[in-house]
RNA sequence: GCCCCCAUCGUCUAGUGGCCCAGGACAGCCGGUUCUCAGCCGGCGAACAGGGGUUCGACUCCCCUUGGGGGUACCA
């Protein structure tokens, strides 16, 4: 009985990104299910995407999911040259492996060649004659090193497809196993460290099922043993029907820019100074689709355009923790995209789901990514969730969130904050809806629509019952919801206005906008000051003459 | 173009030949509760892509069509 080992073996090349996170937290769930190991991997072989940067990020995100990997030292493959080029280097002795000068542009005009004549395109190996090899070596131009990938059918079973994958021989080409960067290629790469790393089982995304070929012809020309494969379902936007891609939030804030030019009658130049992005950049990024904004851009225009965090899809790990959602739902919900423990149950633990985790309860088809699904899930286990994980998640919120007011609460404050909004969905939610009760009072703003809907209307009603609330509130001495409601409630009846009426413009005033905590609670927690000074200024501010 | 994978309510799924005129969850709709947002309570509508087989019997097995997705790199 040889105990299972599983890894994830990202590229760095940014935040994690949720279909990585997915793959990651299957293999993580296969190997803490059957007492194995999960171990990690970096492969960062194309030179010119890999950061180590995102290696931090990508770390960081792992651990907030809590996917703890087994392996104390990372594998680098950039740092595992000499034995990728050992390996290589008996291939060639070997004869299975030559070197090869193409240039990609002579490789196109084959490809395209073949496309025009309707068949695929299949590399095999060239005969040069001396005058050729002389003349790439004399011009110094670089080559590459490809596999000659003996001839034949190649079949693997896969476990999630549940059957048999087979290639036939006449599709066998002979791929690049080093680059003339001198670098391996992901093919080669993954082979020798998984048979190096011995792992057992390899489950990774669907887009990898036909590469599975190519590493199967290079096992056997190494001896290497064949793990068992599990190809995974891509997830889907829902919007898109594509794959998840970084690119969407682009594309949502590309959509929202078009709208607001359109309805705001302004222009790309009028946007730029807005922002503050040369015009030219964005011109660029605006007519063409490829073109992304960068992390630092995105924000300065989302703010123009009236667009926030929460209203661009999340697809970073990362986005997730900054719009307030459990890890622990996150990955119970991830799980669900493509598994299921059969029957009815749907909310789980992570321990639970290690308990009942099985390979073979792992769907095929691909699924879209459903976000309300997620937020109903993360409403209901806030709702379940004692204090002290309230408590830690909304610290761990604020701490991906510092701008926001909060992160001067003491713990007590945050825990009276999180009891006021409880049904909360998300602590992002908590956040917006809450933040004022810590804000400075010069950092009230009073939404437009609110002070007119809620103050102006009707003769100014509501501006009215704040200049009688006024006093009646100020003579309130023991300063404690229920004393602030029994004021208010007698003014109510005095006056027969619904509790609405007069809630509403209290709202106003302290909040700046229609939305708060339950109104007692809220007044109670900033202090009877806090409270009266916030009035006197709205009054002061939205108040008019003629009244 | 070529190769491959997939196919149950709008979405995620349960269902492994009779337990299913198909179950759950989210979303939706209707009603109730409430000072806002949320939440909560009660109710409703909603699917086996189509066509052939196999079988006493198909959502379940096979084939075709259609639809969706992925790959087609000196990216992983």
């Amino acid at each position: 009985m040889s105990t299972v080992v599983t890894r994830f073996a990202p590229s760095p090349t940014g935040y994690l990104h949720v279909g990585g996170a997915r793959t990651a937290l299957f293999n993580w769930l296969l190997a803490r299910h059957t007492g194995g190991k999960f171990l990690l991997r970096i492969e960062d072989t194309d030179l010119a995407r890999s950061t180590e940067d995102a290696v931090d990020q990508l770390l960081e995100d792992l651990r907030w999911l809590g996917l703890q990997w087994d392996n104390s030292e990372l594998v680098y493959q950039s740092k595992r040259l000499d034995l990728y080029n050992r390996i290589i280097g008996d291939l060639l002795a070997k004869g299975l492996a030559y070197e090869a000068w193409e240039t990609n542009e002579e490789l196109d005009a084959l490809r395209k060649q073949a496309e025009k004549a309707k068949r695929a395109f299949i590399y095999r190996k060239r005969t040069y004659t001396e005058d050729e090899l002389k003349k790439f070596r004399d011009e110094n131009r670089p080559s590459v090193v490809r596999f000659i990938m003996p001839v034949k059918d190649y079949r693997f079973h896969d476990v999630v497809l549940g059957k048999e994958i087979v290639q036939p021989a006449p599709e066998c080409q002979d791929f690049v196993i080093r680059k003339t960067d001198g670098m391996p290629t992901y093919h080669f790469g993954v082979v020798v460290d998984d048979a190096e790393m011995g792992i057992t089982h390899v489950l990774r995304g669907l887009e990898h099922l036909k590469n599975t070929f190519n590493h199967i012809a290079l096992q056997e020309a190494l001896g290497y043993a064949r793990p068992i494969y599990a190809h995974l379902s891509v997830m889907l936007n829902p919007e898109t029907g594509e794959k998840l891609s970084k690119r969407d939030r682009d594309r949502r804030i590309r959509k929202r820019v078009h709208e607001w030019m359109k309805s705001a009658k302004k222009t790309i130049t009028d946007l730029a100074t807005a922002c503050g992005i040369a015009p030219d950049r964005l011109t660029d990024w605006i007519t063409t689709d490829t073109r992304q904004l960068d992390l630092a851009e995105q924000p300065l225009v989302m703010k123009i355009v009236g667009l926030t965090e929460a209203d661009l899809p999340e697809i970073m790990i990362h986005d997730f923790r900054k719009n307030g959602y459990f890890p622990e739902v996150l990955n119970n919900f991830l799980a669900l995209q493509g598994w299921s423990p059969g029957g009815d149950l749907e909310q789980m633990s992570m321990a639970k789901m290690v308990e009942l985790f099985s390979l073979d309860r792992i769907n095929a088809s691909n699924p879209k990514f459903n976000r309300e699904k997620l937020q109903s899930f993360n409403t209901e286990h806030a709702a379940s969730a004692g204090p002290d994980r309230l408590l830690s998640g909304m610290r761990d919120y604020l701490a991906a969130n510092p701008d926001s007011p909060l992160n001067i609460a003491t713990d007590e404050q945050l825990l009276k904050i999180l009891d006021m909004k409880k049904g909360l969905r998300t602590f992002r939610q908590v956040d917006e809806s809450s933040s004022f009760l810590l804000m400075p009072d010069d950092k009230i703003t009073y939404a437009p629509d609110a002070v007119e809907k809620v103050l102006k209307k009707n003769d100014a009603q509501g501006l009215c019952a704040l200049r009688d609330l006024r006093p009646l509130l100020a003579n309130v001495t023991d300063w404690t919801s229920a004393n602030i409601e029994h004021a208010i409630t007698a003014y109510i009846e005095q006056t027969k206005l619904g509790l609405g009426k007069v809630a509403q413009p209290i709202r106003v005033a302290v909040s700046g906008g229609t939305i708060s905590p339950p109104i007692f609670d809220s007044l109670q927690f900033m202090g009877k000051d806090a409270t009266l000074a916030r009035i006197d200024r709205c009054i002061a501010k939205v108040g008019t003459p003629e009244m």
